[in-house]
Order: structure tokens, then C-alpha cells, then sequence
DNA sequence: TAGCGGCGTTATCAAATGATAAAAAGAACC
DNA sequence: GGTTCTTTTTATCATTTGATAACGCCGCTA
């Protein structure tokens, strides 16, 4: 009411809807995937208005798009870390230990992507596009380099990446599956970093250490 | 026309219509989820009509159901071997050469799976609970004996299971993704047998061979 | 204070969806 | 050949869906 009592300023209510919007639809199209999930419960979620989602966004689909923008975005973030090891072997490592713990704290962005990359269509191409293959590119100079090294596990070249891929975020695409058949899982940081090393063990087995 | 031009016997044309409509909704279930499956297609895919399907099966919900129980079947056809091996070692080893050829050759499952298991719903549990569980619960007997004799990879117990099933089945069930990013692939039996053999050591590395 | 633009709110539309009813067509059995 | 049961085929229903239109509210600016 007081002058300086700031109304957000300068349309940043509405950003805020926005963004309200693309995390109720991060829960919903995660969870049943583009077509499960309906604009009425993304609505509902956001405590918003159905036709807000199409007055912010353009569409159903361009609401899809800005959440895995976002996703990725969050995901960049977590493994910037990565960006700054000299040593290929360390990259690699950081990167399989950062994976991992993003895909626990949000396996959103793997289970968008596990929904659309069973079948050729256009929000697929998009995600490769767009996506995933400027990390992919990066991850397979990497990986071609170690295996120079002779330190890479001896996997098919062009199916190693989406095997790292699978062995480290499925236990968190599936947790509902997970939790299910051994009951609620209680994941502290120290448990998620053995299971890591392991993993980088599996696929690293030339490191000594 | 003729007398004997003999029409298919005894009901044996509505099982015929049972098999293809089972085999369509595997095709479109597994491509768009369950949601993104509409009865429609799938009768198209068939050559059926739609009602048939709720002849045939009680509900889009049954006929789910009936693919999926199809498919373990073929997936348990395929593992058949492992059944006979005495040591662990190899019936571990072999469940991970035979999981990781059914998904090249059915990926469906897997898809269908990714597609049910990112969220706490009714058909997850019934999968869980009628499918999963007894083949979970033989493999994890099978890792803690490994695990004791100590060749296995030292992963979080109850994240190696869906670890491993994210490893082996993962680069299948993402194929269109994989393709996009490399090419069509050209996967002969030569190449997927080198592959599996590097899985099996990323997870079993405590095996001298 | 009048006008204007950004945004929330309500009402509504056309299309698609799963399901059912009812009629038509076969197949089987006497 | 007639009867009965099974299966196919057509027509249709009630919901749900994404999207748009129309209207109202609020803040800003001149």
C-alpha cells in the first residue's frame, strides 16, 4: 500500500506465473509424460487459469519446450564443475558423479526425455537437436580420448553413451518403480557418492586408485 | 468359394484378431505411452475396428495389461537359458548377454516400462507386483552371492538392480534417440555380443577372464 | 480522468477419446 | 433349415482435451 511497499515490479507477477507454470508442468509431463499430461492439471498445479498457459506460452508444446529448456538449464548448472578439469579423466569422472546426483535431486529431465526417445517424432529431433547433442559431442571426445588411454571399459562406441546414460539416472527415472519393490529408499549424500564410485569403477576400470 | 477353401477354424480367426491387436498396442503403447495410445490407432494398426477392442479385452486398460503380459513371456522365452546354469557367475553373466539381446530385438518393454515407472500409479504397481518383483528377487539372490564371493561391482544395493537394467536395456530403448544422434546404427549379433561382454566386465569385474 | 496495454477470468468451441448399444453377419450344432 | 452363440460392423454417447474469444480488472501515462 505504502509507496515503496513494491508491488513486484514491471510484469514480474506474471513472470512469476510463468514460472509457477513450468514447474507445475515439469511435475505433470514428467510424471505421464506430453500427451498424460493435461493443461487443466498443469493449471491446476501452477494455481493458475487453463488459457494462461496459452496467453504465456504459445502452445501445449512450446510449454513443453520451455520446461526442458529450463531442465537443462539446471542441469548445465549442476555439472559446470566439469568445464574446468584439465585432465579428461577427471571430466569424465566429475561428470559421472554430477549426472548422478543431479538425476536424484531432479529426475524430471530423465524421464521428459526416457517419454519422448521411444519413438522418431518432432519434440524427439528437438531434444537431440537443441540438447542433447552439444553434451553428447563434448562426452564423446572425452570418452574417445580415454579410450586412447586404454582406461575406458571396452563398450560399442556408439551405444557407450546412452549406457552411462541409462546406469546412472535410471535408478532415479524408476525410483516409483525402485521404492516399490524394496520400499521407501532413504538416499543420503554419502550412500549416493559409493554408488558413484562405483559407477566410474565400472566404466573407468583402468584408474588404478 | 470353394467348399474347402477352408476358413480359418473353430474361433481361431478371433484369436488371430486378439494376436493383431495385441501386437498393434504393443507398437503404439510403447511409442506413445499409454495416454498417447488411443484405441483408434491401435485398431487401424490391426486392421481391426475399435469396438473390438472392448470385445475382445474388457478395457484399453486390459488390453495394456494383456501386451505387457505378452511380452514378459517372450522376454522369459528368451532367458530360458539361464535357468539351467549351475554357478551364479554364469547365470548372472548370461541374464545380462540374454536381457540386453531381447531389448535389441524387443524394446518395447523397456519402453513401456520407462513409460510406467516415472510415476506412483496403478499399472506400475501391477507390473511391479505381477512381473518385476519374481525376476528382481531371483537376480538380487543371485548379486548377493556374487557380491559375497566378491566379483561384483561394489554398487548400492538397491540401486544396482535398476542400474543394471538401465545399462543393458537403456541404449534399445532410446534407439531413436541414439539415431538421431549417430546415424542409423547397424547393429549385427557380432557387435551386440562384443558389447554385452563389456558390460558384464563394467559389473562383474572381479571375473579373471 | 480518459485511454491504453498487460494480464486475469469466464465461457465456449471443435475435435478426439473410451466405451456402449444395437444391428448385421457368420459359425456351430441339432 | 432353423436356432443359438460368437464375432463383426455401424452408430452414437458423455467426457475430456487444447485452444480461442470476449470481457473485466488494474496500473500506467498523458
Amino acid at each position: 500500500m505504502s509507496p515503496d511497499d513494491v508491488q513486484p515490479v514491471d510484469g514480474s507477477h506474471a513472470l512469476d506465473v510463468r514460472q509457477q507454470l513450468i514447474a507445475a508442468a515439469t511435475v505433470e509431463f514428467s510424471r505421464h509424460g506430453f500427451a498424460g499430461a493435461s493443461t487443466r492439471a498443469i493449471a491446476v498445479r501452477a494455481g493458475a487459469h487453463q488459457p494462461q498457459i496459452n496467453y504465456h506460452f504459445a502452445s501445449k508444446e512450446a510449454l513443453w519446450r520451455a520446461v526442458i529448456d529450463d531442465l537443462f538449464l539446471q542441469c548445465s548448472a549442476f555439472l559446470e564443475a566439469e568445464e574446468t578439469y584439465e585432465d579428461p579423466v577427471d571430466e569424465l569422472r566429475e561428470w559421472i558423479v554430477g549426472l548422478m546426483l543431479f538425476s536424484a535431486e531432479h529426475p524430471e529431465l530423465g524421464r521428459m526425455i526416457m517419454h519422448e526417445a521411444a519413438s522418431y517424432n518432432d519434440r524427439m529431433n528437438w531434444l537431440v537437436d537443441n540438447h542433447a547433442r552439444p553434451f553428447v559431442e563434448r562426452r564423446d571426445r572425452v570418452w574417445a580420448l580415454l579410450k586412447e588411454r586404454g582406461v575406458t571399459q571396452d563398450l560399442d562406441d556408439q551405444l557407450a553413451e546412452s549406457t552411462l546414460l541409462g546406469a546412472i539416472t535410471i535408478p532415479f527415472v524408476l525410483m516409483p518403480h525402485v521404492e516399490r519393490m524394496y520400499g521407501p529408499l532413504e538416499l543420503n549424500d554419502e550412500r549416493l557418492r559409493h554408488h558413484a564410485e562405483g559407477l566410474v569403477r565400472a566404466f573407468l576400470p583402468g584408474l588404478a586408485d
